[in-house]
DNA sequence: AGATTAATTTTGACAGCGTCAAGATAAGAT
DNA sequence: ATCTTATCTTGACGCTGTCAAAATTAATCT
């Protein structure tokens, strides 16, 4: 009974407003992401989401983070025991791309200005800093597996992924790139670059 | 005394506004900037700025426009008669990345999601592909000088390039990378991935 | 010089936003 | 049955972008 709709109490609020904000950010984009009608949405008052969240920037963290452990997921997720080793870059790369533009909205929250300019490490950004590992090691694995010839220390060649996989990914975001459907050419390029 | 202040007409307000959202863009961050709050420090009424500008977003294009054309005379005022061709990259790579972390929030601006999706090509958008296009056009002069033996068309390395520097730019500017010191050496690894 | 027109700026108002303070309601513990 | 705690609502405040109507000044024509 915990889910009847008629109750005083919601029961589950909280899931609900992600579910419910993710929706909105999907179907009708960020501007229209407001506390009220995300309220109205769940058919509960304006000020109950503060029971949940401190603030608006509180709900859009929370956002991020399930933003990021998706991404985790869809990275991670390739064939370990692939023979060969860039191919696990290539769909790493191509993985990045597609969560990119599939969640267009979403992804433009997570790596937005106002959820990174923080004092201390919040939840979500621990997730990111994971998805970013995954890159350095890989790096690494292709550097011992002699696919990598470069010298350049891992650290430096995940910088330079994440950059050009972010800057792609916003470019197409934004319609600068326009040519959604040269995705897979560009991402062979840049999997040239590397290796 | 076209610049009388105390003047009912203000004689230049256009450049005014202009001058000063700049300001304010820099010195107080994206948030501070309201029509409002320009209106104010202009000294002028909030609904006098709607003569010069249709829109807030109309005054957004305005600094666009302005940030891309100071992006292109840095990008452009390399020694074209430097011998080798890849120092030519090379500062062009600094110079974008220069302009980017010391004009943040102007540069963020240029790029936002608000003023790239409009249904016909705006001003600034213009002056942004001359930018682009100079990369190009510096890839193909660097496959003609035989520096560039990769057979990848050049509009494809300008954007992956392109894309490099601005996934670079934001992710700096967000704090996200945290090195601004390290922004050297990020450069110089960008350019062996191309060169 | 005087009258007309055009350009510019102001005042007042509206709806929407995030969020705070107080009060109402329900559930759980004693 | 009462107290406590968690949850939700109502009302309000100051902020935002922007519109309509009025006021003011400058430019133009005769």
């Amino acid at each position: 009974m915990s889910q009847d709709k008629a109750s005083y109490h919601h029961g589950n609020l909280k899931a609900s407003l992600i579910n419910a904000a993710q929706e909105i950010l999907e179907t009708q984009g960020t501007d229209a992401l407001s506390m009220r009608a995300l309220a109205d949405r769940v058919g509960v008052s304006r000020t109950a989401l503060y029971h949940h969240f401190s603030d608006k920037n509180d709900l859009l963290c929370a956002l991020a983070e399930s933003g990021f452990s998706h991404l985790y997921t869809l990275i991670s997720s390739n064939d370990v025991s692939s023979a060969h080793a860039n191919e696990q870059l290539h769909s790493a790369i191509l993985g990045y791309l597609k969560f990119a533009t599939e969640n267009a909205a979403q992804y433009d929250l997570m790596f937005g200005k106002t959820l990174w300019h923080t004092e201390h490490e919040t939840h979500f950004q621990r997730y990111a800093k994971d998805c970013f590992r995954l890159y350095v090691s890989l790096f690494e694995s292709l550097q011992q597996n002699q696919t990598l010839k470069t010298p350049e220390p891992p650290l430096r060649l995940a910088q330079l992924m994440w950059a050009s996989l972010h800057g792609l990914s916003q470019l197409m975001n934004d319609d600068i790139l326009t040519a959604k459907e040269d995705m897979r050419t560009l991402a062979a390029h840049l999997l040239n670059r590397f290796i």
